[in-house]
DNA sequence: TTATTAAACGCAACAATGTTGCGTTATTTT
DNA sequence: AAAATAACGCAACATTGTTGCGTTTAATAA
């Protein structure tokens, strides 16, 4: 079995999306890590968090790729998640208390929710 | 106030997209258009269709931007819309049947909802 | 039907994003 | 401290999306 290690570069990406307010993409880590590490580094060190299950890959709506923490003890929390696009200010949040339903067709096997909202944020309406 | 044109290009990939069962990537229309158009066109059209309400965007949750019809005379199905995606064959269709609920901060101003669940299609299963 | 107008086009060039291979570095384990 | 290999940097490449500009063509008016 594979194990992973710490590195410098991946705690330092990891600090940065943890105390994030909002999801970051690899642009925006590129220029706040600075020369820490190299562009390549960062998308496997993505790669890794996200495999580990430390950090969440988010599509928006407009096809960009962000990644955020969203790890706040909820136990399932995984299936029930939103996140909040804004048009305005770019920036992609985590709706914590918004809880999605749905029902399904029983023969589908459902490994991970996307549910994305677009609009304006609080500070730009 | 712009006019839009209907051109063979345009009418060539609304054509695709409707017909097909599964939402289509930029990629996969080129591949099917063969040289009737150019690269550039394609990604022209799409944007216009998009703008007029005809398709829909669909980001995937792997990131990948995919377009699809949608269009099943639902009244305010813009809104209450979920996408499956399947990481085997890469298929992502609509599930027209299925509605999410979700309850939301008031100051938020929604514009756009993408609900994409990942997992295995029937087909795949 | 023909002339006009500008939306849409092709082409080329570019920018951004993501991937792969390989030799080197550094973390972890022995 | 030495060995094993995960992770790294670098270079090169592939894919995806954008922009400018001169030309074509669809829609409209003459």
């Amino acid at each position: 079995m594979k194990t992973t290690r710490n590195t410098i570069a991946k705690a330092a990406i990891l600090e940065l999306i943890t105390h994030s307010e909002v999801a970051l993409s690899h642009a925006e880590i590129q220029k706040l890590t600075g020369d820490l590490c190299d562009r390549v580094t960062i998308y496997r060190v993505l790669d890794r968090l996200v495999n580990e299950d430390v950090i969440h890959k988010i599509a928006t709506t407009d096809g960009t790729v962000k990644y955020a923490s969203c790890s706040h003890s909820h136990e399932n929390h995984s299936h029930n998640h939103v996140h909040f696009s804004c048009e305005k200010c770019k920036s992609v949040t985590c709706l914590e208390n918004v809880v999605p339903m749905f029902k399904l067709p029983d023969n589908y096997l459902i490994k991970g929710v996307n549910f994305t909202l677009t609009g304006l944020c609080p500070n730009c309406i």
